[in-house]
DNA sequence: AATATTAATCGTATATTTGCGATATACATT
DNA sequence: AATGTATATCGCAAATATACGATTAATATT
């Protein structure tokens, strides 16, 4: 794109943004998903469920890891990851402020 | 990338996952915002308003269109976008129900 | 110690997104 | 009719995302 053009926009509508890219990735959603209904979370489970390489599963968990929903620890030779509660908390805050700031006044021109 | 295996996913996470990517943008978080606060929208304003040229502005209202959280309709020379109030509705209760559903078992093992 | 298992990282190929200038189209104004 | 204005589209370049095989590093098992 030339030049990255991102910057450029208010620091809360980039942020929310990011959180968006996040989850723009059905199998990131996937995963969100599994973590929240398993109480052990193993990559290699998760592997075993997602219809993608073990290198690219730990691709998206680590983008979800920088992203700050889910976080992670190691176990033995294994990784174990975990939604980020707090920082999920965030997330919902950031969409439900975003969500209430268009619904404030629902006009319709066209 | 090869293969695009997204389509492999579940319906219901492809779908939340395209919501997403909509929003990935911050701006198409700022043309949101921008409609909802105007009470006119006409496609000019919106250039004034964003750092980005005529024609990368276009596109992402026409991605905002595609997704169906937009709709425009031809005003003279003029091109006129809105919120599209029912699909931002659909697009609320979606993500409602995704964070309902990782809210519901709040384990943490890691 | 040798081997197996687990997961991150590297390198690479391809797809998609972002961005814009130039052009085309369609209406408005003179 | 000729010119101006507004916006969509085309064509292209650059950046980013997606995907995976191969390798590496680190622990676990034999």
């Amino acid at each position: 794109m030339a030049l990255n053009k991102k910057d450029l926009f208010d620091d809360i509508d980039i942020q929310l943004a990011d959180m968006a890219k996040c989850l723009s990735h059905p199998a990131r959603i996937k995963i969100l998903k599994i973590l929240a209904e398993k109480d052990t979370c193993i990559c290699g489970e998760i592997v075993e469920i997602l219809p993608l390489a073990q290198a690219t599963v730990s691709q998206h968990l680590i983008e979800l890891k920088k992203a700050g929903l889910v976080k992670g620890s190691i176990d033995g030779a294994k990784s174990c990851y975990c939604i980020d509660w707090d920082n999920f908390k965030k997330f919902e805050g950031f969409i439900g402020t975003f969500v209430n700031h268009i619904n404030d006044n629902p006009s319709s021109c066209c």
